[in-house]
DNA sequence: GTCTATACCACGATAGAC
DNA sequence: GTCTATCGTGGTATAGAC
């Protein structure tokens, strides 16, 4: 009746967002394939388990997002060479294509980027496994980048803040204060304010990153 | 056979320690009861639901630890009065208490903290009508107390700022760097550890939070 | 009031007909 | 490629022993 790419794409669709409604555990195969108008087997034809489906659902969004990171940061590093480009610079390279796909061109977007932020607490194997694997070599390119940046930054310490400040992303990317931020609630897709999220954060994040690395000693109080 | 407060304090910590090995819904009620050597009934005697069971073990755990976070909050105002701490002091009243719950008494708070950072992403209204029931007081104390330290930050910017701060805390708690962040891996109850961690994330935060509120206009690139 | 035994229905997954 | 039938397991509800 139909062909195989339309069926896939759409269970890809309709999982996407009643994963990012009702959770991944909360959303059955059932539901998903009866809101996609198909039988509960062509689920498991196409993607084998509801496991390998949610990696699908990743592996989708999560591929065009990184090229476009790396695409920005290799950008940003060319037109500031021989030199190194600023903090500034370099989290909007990492935080701007996540934050601006939450609100922007579609609403798909929007409903994958709260799956992303929740994601970064899933059980245990889950985030490391999953989407670990898209997100290392990104991870690395960056940490790498942040160290040319921040060079008299020891090397744990730097990792250590990126992490820190992957945590404050996630966090928004979740449950977004994006929406309760401005006093005249916009319109949830209003661009302006997912900029203005973002260079709060991004000057925030470079603050953090730039802090000097303490004596440390008797600092209690 | 058993005293009901036994029991319900045994299911109570069986299921803790299931729930953060594996997840909320990857453990079942039946493992959990199996476990604990009671009857599949006996769980939802006590507490009607596996959900209401979830609700049990975070009450258990985040009354005390937000009790003691209040309590150091009063501590610092009593004692800089009639000034106001300074934002370190106010940040290790707010992240002490849950850090330092990882790995340091009883190798329950390990178990209990990583769930409390998993919690941070479930599902749309977990975090916010479970956890958010005892965190609001929290969060609106602290939030007010940054304001008294930090008057000349807008509202809406400290509020913000408080959101990046309690992200990069949950995603320590989750998956916590702690672990890799030393060169020499000590034993993963190293309290040592621990505080180098919550200084290093004190600093950071704290220079986030004071961080200038920029002109903004034209800062791209 | 505290608990066990057990039944109920929805779930994820699979085998095999078409 | 798609569907039907079916299996084992999940959360929950009930009956009744003590």
């Amino acid at each position: 009746m139909r062909g195989a790419k339309e069926t896939r794409e759409r269970i890809l669709d309709t999982a996407e967002q009643l994963f990012s409604e009702n959770g991944f555990s909360a959303t059955s195969v059932r539901a998903i394939t009866a809101r996609a108008g198909v039988n509960v087997a062509a689920l498991n034809y196409h993607f084998g388990s509801k496991s390998a489906l949610i990696d699908a659902v990743f592996e989708r969004r999560l591929r065009p997002l990184n090229q476009m990171r790396l695409r920005m940061l290799e950008q940003s590093e060319q037109e500031t060479a021989p030199g190194t480009p600023n903090v500034e610079r370099l989290l909007e390279c990492f935080l701007g294509p996540p934050l601006r796909m939450v609100r922007s061109m579609d609403p798909e977007g929007d409903r994958f980027m709260r799956l992303m932020g929740r994601a970064h607490s899933e059980p245990e194997d889950f985030f490391r496994t999953r989407v670990a694997r898209h997100f290392g070599e990104v991870f690395r390119r960056f940490d790498a980048a942040f160290g040319r940046t921040l060079p008299e930054l020891p090397d744990k310490e730097r990792t250590l803040r990126f992490h820190f400040v992957i945590g404050a992303m996630a966090h928004v990317l979740a449950h977004n204060p994006v929406d309760d931020f401005p006093d005249d609630r916009p319109g949830v897709a209003d661009p302006v304010v997912v900029e203005e999220v973002l260079w709060r954060l991004i000057r925030f994040a470079a603050a953090g990153l730039r802090a000097s690395v303490a004596p440390q000693t008797g600092e209690r109080l």
